[in-house]
DNA sequence: GATCCACGGGAATACACGGATG
DNA sequence: CATCCGTGTATTCCCGTGGATC
């Protein structure tokens, strides 16, 4: 957010907007163009990534740190950094040679990994960066594409990093995978994995993003919160609690702090208060997942868990499927395996339920293990 | 006509429990 | 007593169909 807009947005608030500016500050899921206090990693990174500043393509590294230590905003607001400076570039030599050719720049794609499960995403959405023009979603398969990117990184040389966000040796987005999607073009792309902890047999270079320390942390929230909510509204004793409260993942002391802002607003107070505190980290499950990932769902299964949450603690799966199946166009059964499917994922997580000796196997229910007043305020807003 | 993918249905498998069996 | 079996659910897995797009 640039000062034009800050002073825009002051001047368009009506006197009775209340409590909560923006909300989008306070997003865990939402990362700032100028991550603070990350010096000293930020260089690391650009010591790996040096030889793009003399047109050549660096080596693979991992990117790995502990949840919530910040490894998604760093790549990406340092890859849009680096496509900033080194598209600029680009257009210079456009300018100055005829042919107009991007020779020997070198691309920064960060891949959403959640987005790009299958080789024709992944493949898809690498192409989509690289190229200008759009690129067909269906009605062509995913040779074309392949044979499509194998063009593109073939005669003129162009080049990429292609981060990918996040690999987890766990998940079944294994780099395996990624070597065989990227096999065509293994020669003009460099494979950043980004991920709690190097994938299995990584041979190459490693840089560490470490946890934020409890200062940091602090700074963390007193600047998104400045940002999003009215000047005093958020204290600096409260920050510290959450801080505090969070043990250094930044993820959750927003999602702690949002849900604050949350509690605050509806219950229309004028500023964030000590009970606002403990409701915002009520709200927030240990362990909760990244709110990303939430947001990166498709459309109908955010739906099914915007309905759930609606729903009056259903004791079962079935009839929390059945609930969300009356206010939704989808089948009951449907909506089940879309929760075992969510469970599975860890977006839910399935507990026993009572046992009130029915027969037959005993059922479970589903509770959120994501940030739910974030995620409900957000769809509010929309 | 080809492609990818979401739906939806349902088959296959896993599990819990009580009762029968060796 | 240990094990197996039958029954009823829960959970997982698979696949045909059809929409949307090229």
């Amino acid at each position: 957010m640039d000062l034009t807009e800050r002073i825009a947005r002051r001047w368009k608030r009506s006197p009775e907007a209340g409590l909560v500016v923006d909300w989008a500050p306070l997003n865990p899921a939402v990362h700032l163009t100028d991550p603070v206090g990350r010096g000293p990693v930020l260089e690391r990174l650009l010591d790996a990534f040096d030889p793009v500043f003399r047109q050549r393509l660096p080596d693979d590294v991992a990117v790995v740190g502990p949840k919530g230590s910040g490894k998604s905003a760093l790549v990406s607001a340092l890859f849009a950094g680096l496509n900033d400076q080194v598209g600029r570039d680009r257009e210079r030599i456009r300018t100055t040679t005829r042919a107009g050719s991007a020779e020997g720049a070198v691309r920064f794609v960060r891949v959403d990994a959640h987005r790009a499960r299958s080789e024709f995403r992944f493949l898809h959405t690498l192409l989509d960066a690289v190229v200008d023009e759009s690129v067909p979603e269906r009605g062509v398969g995913t040779d074309a594409l392949r044979d499509r990117l194998t063009d593109e990184f073939g005669a003129p040389t162009r080049r990429a990093v292609v981060a990918v966000d996040p690999v987890t040796d766990l998940e079944d987005l294994a780099v395996a995978d990624l070597r065989e999607w990227l096999a065509p073009v293994a020669d003009a792309v460099a494979l950043v994995p980004v991920g709690r902890e190097a994938p299995g047999e990584w041979a190459g270079e490693t840089v560490r993003v470490p946890e934020y320390s409890r200062h940091a942390l602090v700074d963390i929230l007193t600047t998104r919160a400045a940002q999003a909510l009215e000047s005093g509204a958020f204290g600096h004793d409260q920050a510290r609690r959450i801080a505090d409260w969070a043990g250094g993942d930044a993820h959750d002391a927003l999602a702690a702090a949002f849900g604050a802002a949350d509690a605050a607003d509806r219950a229309d107070a004028d500023r964030v208060r000590d009970a606002d505190v403990d409701a915002g980290i009520d709200a927030v499950p240990d362990p909760c997942v990244n709110f990303g990932r939430v947001l990166s769902l498709p459309e109908n299964r955010r739906r099914v868990l915007a309905a759930l949450l609606e729903l009056d603690e259903p004791s079962t799966v079935r009839e929390a499927a059945a609930g969300v199946a009356r206010t939704s166009d989808l089948t009951e059964s449907t909506v089940e395996r879309f929760l075992y499917e969510l469970a599975e994922e860890g977006i839910l997580e399935r507990v026993e339920a009572s046992t009130d000796g029915g027969e037959g196997r005993t059922p479970s229910r589903v509770v959120a293990r994501f940030p739910a007043r974030v995620f409900r305020r957000l769809g509010e807003e929309a």
